[in-house]
DNA sequence: CGGCCCCGTCAAGATCGCGTCAAGAGGCGT
DNA sequence: ACGCCTCTTGACGCGATCTTGACGGGGCCG
C-alpha cells in the first residue's frame, strides 16, 4: 500500500483528488496549507507528494524548499500558471513532475505511478539492524552504539537508509545523492565524502578502517551489518 | 529502465531536462562538457544522448564525431542557432535529431521516445562467474579468489569486463584497448600487457603459468573460465 | 647461430579520488 | 534577538591508481 499526501487549499479538489487516488489503491493523506504539509510528511511519511503552489500560508516554493530540507520524497507540483518561469522555479528546487491545470485525473493519477517507480518506497521504515557494536531503529530514530545513545542529524539518517535499503551492496554515488538530496543531484560528491565520514565516525568502532561503511573507489559505498 | 546521457554546460536546463526525464520513467546522468561526455558514453552506456552544441571544452561538432568513432548511441542536438548549416553539419556527423531552443520539453520528450525505438536498449552488466578457484561478480564489483575477496581497480574490471563477454573467445587487442581506454586508443598495447599482467596476479593460481587469462601472441587475449 | 619481434616485468612520475577540516550561512528554539 | 545545531562549500594532503618509458627474455625465422 502506498501513501499519498494531497496537499490543496480547495477542498473540493483535495476530495476528488482523495478519491481518485482511494480508487486506485493509495491511501490518501491531505494537508491544507503548508506548515501542515511540512509536518505530514515527517510524520507519516508519504511515498508521494502532491502539492498545489498558491497556498493560503506560505509560498509553493518555500513549502517545496522545506520539504527538501527534511526528506527526499518524489513531489508533483500543480499550478494553475502556465508561465514557465514558475515551472523552471519549482523544478529547480527539486519537484519531480509539474502539472498544469486544468489537468485530468488519469493524467495525474500516471505521473504518480511514474514517481512511485522512481522513488521506492519511502514509507515503509526499515527493521531495526542490529550488530554486535551497535544498534539502528529507523522508525524510532534511534542509533544506539557501544550501549550509548548516538544523535544522528536528519541528513546521515536518509543516508543511512540508503545504504541499508540493500545491506551489503554496493550502492552508487548517484543512486545515493538522489535518495539524499533530491533528484537534482547529479555528481556533487563532496556531501557524500562529508556526510560518510559522519557516519564513520559515530558508528565505525575505529573510524579511520572502517569494517561497515566500505567505500568502492569512483563507485559508491557498501555497507555491511 | 533507459538511461539518457544530458550533456549541457548550463546546470538549470540540465537540471530542468532530468527532471522531466525522470519523470517519464528515464534514468539520467549529466555531463558538463564534451571530455566528461565522452567519457560517460563509455562507462555509463546511455540509450541516448540529449548533446546541447557549444560546450565551453570541445567544438560540438569535435563532439559528436568523438563519440561517433566509439558507439553508435543515438544522439539528439540542441542548438541556440537557426542557421542550417549547423543543421547540415550535425546531421552529417551522425546526429540522429535536431532541436533548435527555444523548445518545449514534450516535444524534446517526443524525440528522446522516437530516438529510443530507433536505436533499442544498449548496456547492461554481465552474469556473475564462478569457477573452482575464483568468482567475478560485475555488478557487486566483487572478487573473490580461493575463498578470499580480492580487489581490482576500475581499469582491471573493464579489461575483465571486454574480456568476460565472450568466454573463452579471443578477443583482439583493438577491441580490449577500445573497450577500455577508449575509441581513440589503437595500437598502444602497453596497457594491455601491465594490467593483464596485474589481473594474473590477482585471478591466477600461479601467475607466471596463467590456466584462464591466455594471451594469444600478436593477436590478443583469451579468458577460460 | 644471430637478429628481431613480442611479451612480461618493473619502477617512477603524474593524476585522480577520497578523507579531513574549517569557515560561513541559515534555520530553529529559547 | 541571541545562540545552537545543521547543512553547505571550498581547500588541502595523502594514498591509490594510472600512465609511461625502459629493460630483459623467449620464440621464430632467416
Amino acid at each position: 500500500m502506498t501513501r499519498v499526501l494531497v496537499v490543496d487549499d480547495d477542498p473540493r479538489l483535495q476530495r476528488t483528488l482523495a478519491i481518485a487516488l482511494r480508487a486506485h489503491g493509495h491511501e490518501v493523506v491531505t494537508a491544507g496549507d503548508g506548515r501542515t504539509a511540512v509536518q505530514s510528511v515527517l510524520e507519516d511519511a508519504p511515498d508521494v507528494v502532491i502539492l498545489d503552489l498558491g497556498l493560503p500560508d506560505l509560498d509553493g516554493t518555500e513549502v517545496l524548499r522545506r520539504l527538501r530540507t527534511g526528506s527526499a520524497v518524489p513531489v508533483i507540483v500543480l499550478s494553475a500558471r502556465h508561465e514557465s518561469d514558475d515551472k523552471i522555479e519549482a523544478l529547480d528546487l527539486g519537484a519531480d513532475d509539474y502539472v498544469t491545470k486544468p489537468f485530468g485525473v488519469e493524467e495525474l493519477l500516471a505521473r504518480v505511478r511514474a514517481a512511485l517507480r522512481r522513488g521506492g518506497p519511502q514509507g515503509q521504515h526499515l527493521e531495526p539492524m542490529t550488530t554486535d557494536h551497535f544498534r539502528l531503529d529507523f522508525a524510532e530514530r534511534r542509533a544506539t552504539v557501544a550501549g550509548a545513545d548516538v544523535r544522528l542529524t536528519p541528513t546521515e539518517w536518509r543516508l543511512l537508509e540508503a545504504l541499508c535499503r540493500e545491506p551489503g551492496h554496493l550502492v552508487s554515488q548517484q543512486d545515493l545523492l538522489r535518495a539524499v538530496w533530491g533528484p537534482s543531484y547529479g555528481r556533487e560528491s563532496n556531501y557524500l565524502r562529508v556526510y560518510a565520514n559522519q557516519l564513520r565516525r559515530k558508528l565505525e568502532l575505529d573510524p579511520a578502517n572502517p569494517r561497515h561503511l566500505v567505500t568502492e573507489p569512483g563507485l559508491g559505498y557498501r555497507f555491511t551489518p
